[in-house]
DNA sequence: CGATTTTGACCCGCGC
DNA sequence: GCGCGGGTCAAAATCG
């Protein structure tokens, strides 16, 4: 189990959280304002020095909200990775989606999930330029996305090349086909179409591993098992259900608070649920973009508050 | 200019 | 054998 880079639940940015700030450059600044303030000729000052130390105060108030916020998702992960323990070592000797590929035997449920009954029969791999699928893992997650947007990228941390898009007769929305591009002799096929049922869910079907490292190691699925490098991973995820394989991945971008409310679908347990809501949130922390954006956010408050 | 996406054509398995 | 449908190829277009 590779928990160290589980461990990364606190925000990255180069303004820190946790300062004090009451104890610091804000305290000397409004001491030397309300000096200034006992002028008689500067009313103005001190009346702007009242309404600089209620927004402080609404700010130090708000600082600490976060703080209790963060210490709240701590004991979560803390717990799910006590939960994720227990899974792994139940399930240490089970091997999940080894499909032999038969493409008839592929239908939908009633949910437009795909249901995966492949046979044994290997004859019916023949196509030269195809690769070998006799030992080829095949594992689906769901993301959630906006209904509006025709993007079918499906962003886990690997670089995909598209080589092909396909109407399917039992769904209207186009089914796209990708490639692994990161390396050149890498295996892994990814088909993302949304489901007939939900056009806000992206149904992602990996299949093959990946024979290299995890591009961004620090953004994968760190499940603990040798195989936290690749597609494997995933597999494991979805294979922690017992009848159904699949995880639900809640990325509106609607924020993380939203995201607590309405967290994930179509996956037994709320331990669970909060496992991949804190791998989500962690992995949004740990995106350079992400931090760079918040903190512009953070440092454009401080700059209208001095 | 190299990498990626688009998209029509083609290939192949399967059912009839 | 034929047609259907899923999957792939590859040239052209687009993007960064």
């Amino acid at each position: 189990m590779e928990s160290s880079s589980l461990q990364h639940t606190s925000l990255d940015l180069t303004l820190n959280p946790f300062r004090p700030m009451k104890e610091e450059v804000p305290k000397k600044e409004l001491a030397g304002v309300l000096a200034r303030a006992d002028d008689p000729q500067k009313e103005s000052i001190k009346e702007e020095a009242g309404f600089l130390a209620e927004e402080f105060d609404r700010i130090s108030s708000e600082n600490k909200k976060l703080t209790e916020m963060l210490a709240h998702m701590r004991e979560n992960y803390n717990a799910l990775q006590s939960h994720l323990m227990d899974l792994e070592s139940n399930n240490s000797n089970k091997e999940y989606f080894v499909i032999p590929r038969k493409r008839k035997a592929e239908r939908t449920d009633n949910y437009g999930n795909i249901e995966y009954s492949y046979s044994d029969d290997q004859e019916s791999c023949k196509r030269p330029k195809e690769i070998s699928y006799s030992n080829a893992k095949v594992s689906r997650v769901c993301v959630r996305t906006d209904a509006s947007n025709t993007n079918l990228a499906v962003k886990d941390g690997y670089q995909w090349r598209k080589y092909g898009q396909k109407v399917t007769r039992d769904n209207p929305s186009p089914r796209a086909y990708f490639r692994c591009s990161f390396a050149p002799n890498c295996p892994v096929k990814k088909k993302v179409q949304r489901s007939v049922e939900d056009p806000s869910l992206l149904i992602a079907t990996y299949e093959g591993e990946h024979n290299h490292m995890h591009p961004e190691p620090r953004a994968e699925l760190s499940l603990g098992s040798s195989q936290c490098a690749n597609l494997g991973s995933v597999s494991s995820v979805s294979s922690m259900r017992s009848s159904r394989p699949t995880v639900t991945l809640d990325l509106i971008q609607t924020g993380l608070s939203e995201s607590n409310k309405k967290p994930i679908e179509g996956v037994e347990g709320s331990t669970f649920q909060q496992f991949l809501l804190q791998h989500m949130a962690s992995s949004l922390t740990r995106d350079p973009k992400f931090t760079a954006a918040i903190a512009t956010a953070i440092s454009g408050r401080m700059l209208d508050f001095t």
